[in-house]
DNA sequence: ACAATCCTTGGCTATTTGGCAAAATAGAAA
DNA sequence: TTTCTATTTTGCCAAATAGCCAAGGATTGT
């Protein structure tokens, strides 16, 4: 593989590297719905504010959501929708994989 | 979050975490077009065969590819074509991000 | 100026990951 | 059987990741 495909690949896998984690899904899940600040977020996963926030700029560094200040708090919404449509293909694996534990058991 | 919630996004997670590697993605991307045995995509990766045949297993594992024995070699196909469609997203985001740098050079 | 609130950053530890090389396995062919 | 050949597994090490806590901005309100 040359650099430059290499380089290009890497560029991608940052990005779907970015989705790649529960709380994430659950935060981009939350956000697709409608922006919300980091303590809505904090509050709504459960684990530190800290570690809410470095998942927070993981998102915000691959160009997933934006974030805006109002006031005391940071708003983050969803920069690019498309994202969303990771969900239901996701389910599908799922789906087929759970189809085929099923018949193994058969 | 509570509990069920939780294991119902690390489910998903591991599905796209299985895709966020540069080389695992070349090698969906080159399994869209058709089945390759491991041979084949440890020269077109040019890693050791043992690191590819680990990529495989991850992405065997998460559901996205399935394998067959034919012979001595062993070919390796896409068990589920939607995420293809991450491919395109991706691009998207890559494009708007490339926007953004370029607005802020302005 | 001071305190309170919201958020981010740095430091630490534990865990996971990715890579290569060597050893083990499975099947084909001789 | 023995010997290839293709692939996987294991062992090891370096690097990256996730989590918490404590410390440090920034902004609002007193």
């Amino acid at each position: 593989m040359d650099t430059k495909t290499k380089s290009r690949y890497e560029a991608k896998a940052k990005i779907i590297k970015a989705m790649s984690h529960p709380t994430r899904l659950f935060i981009v899940d939350k956000l697709s719905r409608s922006e919300q600040c980091v303590c809505e977020l904090t509050e709504m996963v459960g684990d530190d504010m800290s570690t809410v926030s470095k998942h927070l700029s993981v998102l915000k560094n691959a160009g997933i959501v934006s974030d805006e200040k109002r006031g005391t708090q940071i708003f983050y919404s969803l920069r690019v929708p498309c994202v969303l449509k990771f969900f239901s293909c996701v389910e599908s694996v799922l789906k087929t994989n759970a189809k085929e534990q099923a018949s193994l058991v058969r």
